[in-house]
DNA sequence: ATGCGTCTGTTCGCTACCGTACACATGAAA
DNA sequence: TTTCATGTGTACGGTAGCGAACAGACGCAT
């Protein structure tokens, strides 16, 4: 079972930045990249440990988050199949004061530190990649810090389920309130709260960890300005993303096409 | 009385960007590099928008911010002397979703966005700076989402004060408690409350647009741990600064001798 | 099936901040 | 000197979210 999960998952081309690469230098990594599952809760690296590897994920999706002196977090940007994990590697920091979770479990590929800083240095698309695809996270977090200031809890829940929704193959997701809660920053009950007018509404239905968007239109009708500027911003400074259709998977190609604006 | 400003003012090297540069590349840049005013209030770009040049500051303090539909606004982070503004250029996006307005009035270089894609191109050392403070500026709009979820007013005008000190020569700041609002993404009324508090303290000194800040270490004590993450990954990321002192304004030197943590 | 841990729902007072409104102070311009 | 724009102080009801406490609901394990 495990096994035919692993195998139908086995192509590092599932991950859109690895995908974009043209085909000598994606040959040129092969080798390097190592599979690898990544279970729910695995800190891929602490605040301020020093990185041993990037991550591609494929199926997975990874917080990156804060977590205070207190013990209250937040979440700061989120990366799935359409980035990587660990950019202090070539921006030349080595270490960040963030912690990077597995939100959604699925599986990935890694690359040594080593391995990820030569091809960066190379100058070629994997570089151009990987600085769009950064630039593209801090419009993330931009729009997270602006999004923690003006909006509603209810805004924000809806934000944070279609940003998680897009990087997922299905309509569900695995994720407790109290995780939820840490990730916006924000006490469980508020999202219980915030949840069960979306439930009320026959948006989502929720139970014991597992969430079903049923009407993803309505959620996106809900959900503040953030969600389409980080949207936008995604596609245009990753369009490279569509160039290798045929190699990875069509449900996840299918939900690009989805529309995601506001009337 | 300009011209006296403006040539005491005319060394780029008073910015650290530039001043860590080999000689080398410097008197590369040298020819492109223009001299600039940069007049409170002057917006060096407007959100998506595209960049012309990239802005590298002496005196004056940028900040990049977002404006929302509503017309809300929210500082997400700022630059002076220590960087440089227009990171879109060389990451490959060209635009970027917000806006960067002169915070606080002075002097600095820009460069044609041609000129700094042809030297990050070479892969020098302007890429290598350029990155790293690009990492500590993400450090910052982090630190920044986080504060705006989990902290006070009172505790972000402090971090705010201290962010925007750091980057200027004395110790006051030209700034109406209405702008800071707009910073901080707060009525003015909560920041005439919270500045009144560090006034009736000795803290600071108020008046009609002009903050004296008397007492820095108090300063320090009430901040949130904000503040110190953030400085201190700028000073892990750029220690370079320091590499031509000789050529930098001894006012700005001083400061960084400065203790800056709690306890 | 019974018990127990986990997850979700609900309540209650509390506080920081909001929106609005207005009064007062200051300094520059007429 | 008076006027006026700009900046600052204060007051007041309203509310979103907090902290704490607890009740029920589900599903897994024994």
């Amino acid at each position: 079972m495990l096994s035919s999960l692993a195998s139908e998952n086995q192509n590092p081309r599932q991950n859109d930045i690895l995908a974009a690469l043209p085909l000598e230098d994606y040959q040129r990594l092969l080798p390097d990249l190592e599979f690898v599952s990544m279970p729910l809760g695995w800190a891929l690296y602490e605040a301020g440990q020093k990185l041993t590897h990037a991550y591609f994920p494929t199926n997975s999706i990874v917080s990156l988050l804060y977590v205070m002196e207190n013990g209250s977090s937040a979440e700061i940007a989120v990366t799935g199949y359409d980035g990587l994990v660990g950019i202090a590697l070539f921006m030349g920091g080595n270490t960040t004061p963030s912690r990077a979770v597995v939100q959604s479990a699925g599986f990935g590929y890694r690359l040594k530190a080593s391995a990820l800083k030569r091809e960066f240095q190379l100058g070629g698309k994997l570089q151009q990649l990987a600085l769009s695809f950064t630039q593209a996270l801090i419009t993330q977090m931009a729009q997270t810090a602006v999004c923690n200031r003006h909006h509603t809890v209810d805004q924000q829940l809806c934000r944070w389920l279609l940003l998680s929704l897009d990087r997922l193959p299905t309509n569900h997701l695995k994720m407790t309130q109290e995780l939820i809660a840490n990730m916006l920053g924000v006490r469980r009950e508020g999202v219980t709260e915030a949840a069960g007018k979306l439930q009320n509404e026959g948006i989502i239905s929720y139970s014991r960890g597992l969430i079903l968007v049923l009407d993803r239109p309505r959620l996106e009708k809900r959900v503040c300005e953030c969600y389409a500027v980080v949207k936008k911003e995604f596609d245009r400074l990753l369009p490279q993303k569509h160039l290798h259709e045929n190699t990875a998977a069509p449900n996840l190609r299918d939900k690009r096409l989805h529309m995601y604006l506001k009337d």
